[in-house]
DNA sequence: AATCTGGTGACACTAAAATGACAACGCATT
DNA sequence: AATGCGTTGTCATTTTAGTGTCACCAGATT
């Protein structure tokens, strides 16, 4: 899953320096010519940051932008629009749009390396969605955990109570709390079914030596000891 | 066949570097042992490039290399001669011949990938951009799909949700995310009709062992696992 | 000892996914 | 317009995996 920048740009020349330029400093491009070349390929996947030239036959970059902002899929998408000098007075538009910085032609190709490194830090991508505590590592967006680096399968309540446990911690729960916040506040469940769950995921968690770490408090419910 | 690099090497360990290398990096290769059997796969199909060691039983890489550029088929294929330190001094000739580029034993299996890089894209061969993962090739620009280089027809839905899948190793996708980011958000299907795509794709990956890659993640959606 | 609280295995039950069949559709050919 | 082919979405059915409950047990608590 490569991680790629877009640059939308009809002048070959400049695409190929904005190419050049950004591959330099390590990111992978995809250029497109028009907006609606732009679109094709934002089919196929989001890019980190999108790169627009204000300028463009057919549909324009503002458009191209305002169509970027309606969509679920690229709403939070970085936009840089890249406008000639005289244009400027338009920056107020671009920025009622949602364009999240702009650059002026001609640039300096290390001035826009760097506005491109300030944006994606600034939108910070929350890629490694993974927590991990004591030799336990969950993995959200693949869905995955790993103990010990070892992969391991396990249900998806037991899935979603471990979650609970790891994001908090040492924080002890009540069946009750566990309860509303693993099965949800509108399904009724007896409240020792939270025990045979907390064995089950007690067993995933027994061949790595790891399951002593989910601890009982008597009178109470369960913790997760960090 | 699909786009491949073919080797000709007789000694197997550096065939198999060779060709460790080279697949590392994306490409698909055909290894021939000799000159005489490099004649014999370039007959079912031209490569886009190819690797000739200098020294080879029988038929040797020079005359190999002759022969090729006087055929109308081969006569801009790109070559790379594997010489041995020492045969250096013939580098004069090998150029006369019109290899392309020539790289020296023993040889950093980097620098030989940044090399066939540098030729494909010097001869012009623009870069196909072709996605791959877990030995599936995907040719975004033709809508074509290897697995270990065997050509398999595929739908369009199943392109572009293997296509997702592969730009997104590891992600689970839920059902709901699959639907708006494969057939888009402004139709409605039902979540259960993911089921029957994903049965379709398993189904084109099975003859090559390869569907299991495809993992479902109960209770969510689907995964490919890398 | 009497009681309380949590651990545990069994089991019936249910929700979720795999699968096979099918009708409708789009598209190219005739 | 009719034909045929490949693709698509949906549904009914089967298969599989996960779930909740209970009965019983053991250790802790009084």
């Amino acid at each position: 899953m490569p991680p790629y920048i877009l640059v939308v740009e009809d002048e070959p020349d400049i695409r190929e320096l904005l190419d050049f330029a950004i591959s330099r400093s390590g990111f992978s491009v995809i250029e497109a010519e028009t907006a609606e070349d732009a679109l094709k390929v934002l089919d196929r996947g989001t890019p980190e940051l999108i790169i627009i030239d204000w300028m463009l036959p057919g549909m324009d970059g503002i458009d191209l932008a305002k169509q970027l902002r309606a969509d679920e899929l690229t709403k939070e998408l970085p936009i840089i629009m890249l406008t000639a000098r005289g244009e400027e007075a338009d920056k107020l538009r671009s920025f009622e749009v949602g364009i999240d910085d702009y650059v002026t032609k001609p640039f300096s190709p290390k001035e826009l390396v760097a506005r491109i490194k300030a944006l994606l830090r600034r939108t910070g991508k929350p890629e490694d969605n993974t927590l991990s505590v004591a030799g336990i590592k969950l993995d959200l967006s693949s869905h995955r955990i790993y103990i010990n680096d070892k992969d391991v399968t396990i249900g998806p309540t037991e899935f979603k109570l471990l979650e609970l446990f790891m994001r908090n911690p040492n924080r002890a729960f009540d069946r009750s709390q566990l309860l509303d916040r693993v099965w949800g506040r509108s399904v009724y469940v007896e409240e020792r079914t939270v025990d045979v769950h907390v064995l089950r995921l007690r067993k995933v968690l027994k061949p790595s030596g790891r399951d002593h770490i989910i601890e009982t408090v008597r009178g109470l419910g369960y913790r997760l000891a960090a």
